[in-house]
DNA sequence: GAAGGCGAGTAGACACTGTCTACGACCGAC
DNA sequence: GTCGGTCGTAGACAGTGTCTACTCGCCTTC
């Protein structure tokens, strides 16, 4: 027994990370949080008073691991000597994979009826990240005078597609289940066409 | 009394309209619909199997409003002679406009878990309007050769703003609540720079 | 006109939820 | 050895969505 399972506030945290992986949002009820690490359906109130800070605290869990997988696709990137717009094309490319390999996280992390409040607290975590985002959009576009904005723009076109893909309406308007050539077109559009 | 009071149907679907404008979609609840339509919380079942049915009916009328506002907001463009470029930067505000104006409703309307099943159906409706969408964005792009992928990732982009003001991240990485920069920059990626 | 059938809505039960409160077991300090 | 505090348990409570009688009023039919 690790002091992670020993120490019940990141067993509960851990058991939401499980069960949101496996049955969605919908399986995250507190008492089923509470059965899953082992203990009485009134044990998770000790540390955290309310059902939403507990669903707080596990969608932090999924924006630090969110930041490590931006940040690690970003640093694999660089090390290959990649330019700015091949990082950003990494970074892209990891933010669609982390939504699609956690859907249920992803829809947690932005469910601000969940989390309201500490919503913006924890994306929070994000902004440092985000920043990189910027430097690298200023470093393909040198001219232009909004960065911050044209990366929020960027930053809010991944976000879309992410959503498109998660709730199936691809297919239904492009006809295929693809989001590579949207993918590409965003990027082309926001970053201009790629010189390969 | 008009028939519309009277058909317990769509008096259920209207009490769930106003509910989702003043309470968001928690206020969405079975019982909580029924009392605001004065019936008791079993009426709802003659109509409506499960509670996931009401509240995609709810969400299919979002839907309707949400075309007829972009409708609507097309024809008036069209009608003062405006180009395709301007036409859509209409409908990318009158987009942005109905999530702003109701965000309960556009939160209900892309929530699949609550309209898992019926969701692709629901959307449905908005397809034809994709197809205006895909015309006037060949019209802007005409050397385009996947002008359906070009307005998904249009689409996709607007979405990604609509969510990011919803969810209050605008001045969190921006430091300004103004979406106006972000959809400018948006609208001039993927539409190539008005020219004013 | 009376009787039967049927659809619409009511009312209660059921299992479940999140919250709150009282209780008990444990453990270190004095 | 006893006290105090921490941690988890167990039950009560109001509320939920679903399901199942049951009632009432209307319409058809004889």
């Amino acid at each position: 027994m690790t002091d992670q399972e020993r120490d019940l506030r990141a067993r509960l945290v851990a058991a939401g990370v499980e069960l949101v992986a496996t049955g969605g949002v919908q399986a995250l009820g507190l008492r089923e949080i509470a059965r899953h690490a082992g203990v009485s359906h009134g044990a998770p109130r000790r540390y955290f008073p309310t059902h939403r800070e507990l669903l707080a605290a596990i969608a932090q869990k999924g924006f630090g691991r969110l930041t490590d997988t931006l940040a690690g696709a970003d640093a694999l990137a660089a090390a290959t000597g990649a330019d700015a717009r091949s990082r950003l094309d990494a970074l892209a490319r990891a933010y669609l994979g982390f939504a699609a390999a956690g859907p249920g996280m992803f829809e947690l992390m932005f469910r601000h009826d969940l989390l309201e409040g500490s919503g913006a607290e924890l994306r929070r975590t994000t902004v440092p990240l985000f920043l990189t985002f910027v430097g690298l959009v200023a470093e393909v576009h040198p001219d232009c005078d909004d960065p911050a904005a044209a990366t929020a723009a960027l930053w809010s076109n991944l976000h879309g597609l992410a959503q498109l893909r998660a709730w199936g309406s691809l297919r239904l308007i492009t006809g295929s289940e693809d989001i590579e050539p949207l993918l590409r077109a965003a990027l082309d559009a926001h970053l201009g066409p790629a010189d390969r």
